[in-house]
RNA sequence: GGGCCCCCUUCGACUAGAG
């Protein structure tokens, strides 16, 4: 059985969710720890409806499996249901505080961070990390680098939770660098956060050095100096990346794929989606984008139908795709099937009415927004 | 009698959509 269960986990960690869950119908009394594996195989890929479907049918659940959930609610930024979960749990260990308080963390709430972060009964590294980076990622950089100085125990990860936090707070780059150069040791995170940074500022020498300067270049690594070249614009440099790399991924492909169609590539990015082992929606978002631009709204739908799976982005692409040739209704009624409209979506079709001159129902729509930007 | 480890939970860095 616990071979079964290791199989579970392997496939849920590789993304094929789809075989874990046969492989745990294979399993003939499956366990606690089975349903836990098949728990957190669905929260960490995303499906937070169908793990809470799991925890609802597990014929019996522990600690582990009420931290699974509540991560998992944590994860989808469902901070009331973490809450109402976390306080109506019979114990709770520091598993539970900690996901709480990254859960307030990441929701940018350094205040209610640091009320758990003091009501905990005690901490760990991942305690402070999550506190540190909760007050980076605020902008807090004098508590954050005060509480980094009183860390029991050192590690690099707590820079590198720093700098990370710095860099997801586009207002601290300046802060993420200083941090990054003053830091004891480098590791593999850090310096792919910084070298993504540099991406978004076209720091390509820098990141170059950065980049050369590691120890263990993985497939992430290369990917974020592929990027540096792709948001430069430097076609050669980016092929130049592309083919000296010693693996890829999908991200790799994905990114030549955009590189293409943002730059009016139209036909090498089809070459390069239709040679690649795989395709996923950020792929396929960008050829509707894409097809869209060289006006074959056909094959933008076609690609949109045949998607595995699709979300918010994607429709919101395939439904901008109809709007820029002028099929304005068709792009309302997509607009009107989604499943969940965030800010992009809603100024799309915003947008969209606008341009139709339909400026009275732009203004009401305006006024419907639950958020703006 | 007690502790630790064993198959599960906190898990970090890379890609897509409107303006």
């Amino acid at each position: 059985r616990y071979l079964l269960n290791l199989l579970v986990e392997m496939y849920a960690d590789c993304g094929s969710i789809d075989a874990a869950t046969q492989v745990f119908f294979l399993i003939d009394r499956p366990n606690l720890f089975s349903w836990n594996i098949l728990l957190t195989a669905y929260a960490q890929n995303g499906h937070l409806d169908r793990a809470a479907e799991i925890f609802a049918r597990m014929p019996e659940r522990n600690l582990v499996s009420l931290n699974a959930i509540i991560s998992a609610y944590a994860q989808a930024g469902q901070i009331h249901k973490v809450l109402s979960l976390f306080t109506t749990m019979p114990q709770k260990d520091i598993i539970s505080w900690n996901v709480l308080l990254k859960a307030y963390g990441e929701q940018g709430n350094a205040a209610l961070a640091k009320e758990v972060f003091d009501k905990m009964p005690e901490w760990d590294l991942v305690s402070w990390n999550a506190m540190i980076a909760a007050y980076a990622l605020c902008g807090h950089i004098g508590k954050a680098r005060a509480l980094l100085g009183r860390i029991p125990i050192r590690s690099v990860l707590s820079w590198s939770c720093i700098v990370q936090a710095f860099v997801q707070h586009s207002g601290n780059l300046g802060d993420a660098r200083e941090m990054f150069f003053e830091m004891p040791e480098w590791d593999a995170a850090s310096s792919t956060a910084i070298v993504t940074l540099l991406s978004q500022q076209c720091g390509l020498e820098q990141a170059q050095e950065v980049f050369n300067g590691m120890q263990h270049r993985n497939v992430t690594a290369w990917n974020a100096m592929l990027l540096v070249y792709i948001r430069c614009g430097h076609l050669e440099g980016a092929e130049s990346v592309f083919h000296s790399m010693p693996r890829k991924n999908i991200v790799s492909w994905n990114s030549m794929i955009h590189f293409h169609v943002q730059n009016g590539n139209f036909e090498s990015a089809k070459r390069m989606f239709l040679s690649v082992p795989e395709h996923d929606v950020f792929s396929c978002t960008d050829m509707i984008t894409g097809f869209a631009r060289v006006g074959l709204l056909k094959d933008a739908v076609k690609i949109f139908s045949e998607m595995p799976e699709s979300n918010v982005v994607s429709w919101t692409a395939i439904a901008a795709a109809h709007a820029q040739l002028g099929y304005t209704v068709e792009a309302m009624d997509l607009f009107d099937r989604m499943a969940e409209r965030d800010v992009v979506a809603w100024t799309m079709l915003l947008t969209t009415h606008a341009q139709a001159g339909k400026i009275t129902e732009a203004k009401t729509l305006f006024d419907q927004m639950p958020e703006r930007n």
